[in-house]
DNA sequence: CGAAAATTTGACATGACTCAACTGGAGTGG
DNA sequence: CCACTCCAGTTGAGTCATGTCAAATTTTCG
């Protein structure tokens, strides 16, 4: 399975197979339970997370208790938080598993070590930083400009596989609503749908 | 003025003299009047910008005509549309000045031919885009997690200096809400200083 | 099968938006 | 330098989308 993750690095230059040893010597292959959790409120994040399969969900609970889902995280895709990884300060947030998940872990010392050893790894990760960058710009985008209706449509097209693997009232929870809500808007989905295919 | 960029980059590994002067050799300086467009919609972009001085706002304008504000560039950030720029496709941001601004700007080639000739530069853009990272994940999670009055507190205690600079009606897209909204909060907030201090 | 969780539905409350009018200050042109 | 315009900011009234609370229904899973 780990292959995966090779392939992942090999996106933005290819390494040899002795750097692909001596890379996969850095990581620390996991396994989490459904429900188990990877990293918690108050925890300092000791590692950097890739995802070889499964799903997880990183969220942030507000003062009055509701819980907020800050970003999914499926295979081939990285979780985490950089902030408490890089400071060593405590997390305000959680991350769990909504399946099986196995994952391939680094530590902070690691990752230095690594940038050392294998320096297209630098290279690596800048790019996978553009990425997360993009994205999450992306999403701030998304909230602050567009309907819930328009976020949960968009959510679906761009993520057409996962919505069998992730319950609803986690999508409404990172589209920024109430279960209630999404409730509501599927089924006024559903209408116009019907509509046009009665 | 540009010795700002030269700290700015120094930051995450020190340049030698010589590297700082062949980085500076990629790079173009350019002023921009306020209310000049660094960037308008449907361009392509060319450049990533270095604030030296002034201040920049990246807004979206939805299909209703309403704009809204992505993000602020100031003195010692960087700016643009990394997805355009990387992708080179058409932007849906624009950008423009809200003062008089200098910027150091590099295009895609110079980029690419900067990382090769100076290596050291790959790390700094790699700190930078975790930087970048972070704070835009903290912007889902603060739209996301708190109410408009905290978002509002949170900024004016983020950007002290930079109320002054900035429209209220910006900071209101910005947070996300209507100018009429902001006020309102305002006169709230006063209130309750008020009762403190009377 | 049965308990717990997820989803749906209804009634009502509320925060934020829209539209509109008013105020005051900044900038411009005569 | 003043008069005028324009734009930002404020305030009020009414509306709407979404939230809250509560209950019914369906699904999941031990």
């Amino acid at each position: 399975m780990q292959e995966l993750f090779i392939r992942n690095i090999n996106k933005y230059g290819t390494l040899t197979t002795e750097e692909q040893l001596i890379v996969l010597t850095f990581f620390q292959y996991r396994t989490f339970r459904k429900r188990q959790y990877l990293l918690q409120e108050g925890d300092i994040a000791r590692y950097e997370t890739f995802i070889l399969k499964g799903v997880t969900r990183t969220y942030e609970t507000d003062k009055s208790g509701h819980e907020h889902i800050v970003q999914f995280g499926i295979e081939d895709w990285w979780v985490g938080d950089l902030y408490s990884f890089l400071s060593a300060s405590p997390t305000r947030f959680n991350i769990d598993c909504i399946e099986d998940t196995c994952v391939m872990q680094i530590s902070k010392n690691n990752l230095d070590h690594l940038y050392e050893r294998v320096p297209k790894m630098e290279r690596y990760f800048r790019n996978l930083l553009q990425n997360a960058f993009i994205a999450s710009t992306t999403r701030v985008s998304s909230i602050l400009v567009k309907s819930a209706t328009e976020r949960y449509r968009d959510f679906l097209e761009q993520y057409p596989d996962i919505k069998q693997r992730i319950p609803d009232h986690y999508i409404a929870s990172y589209l920024g609503i109430t279960p209630q809500s999404l409730s509501r808007i599927r089924t006024q989905l559903s209408i116009k749908i019907n509509r046009i295919l009665p």
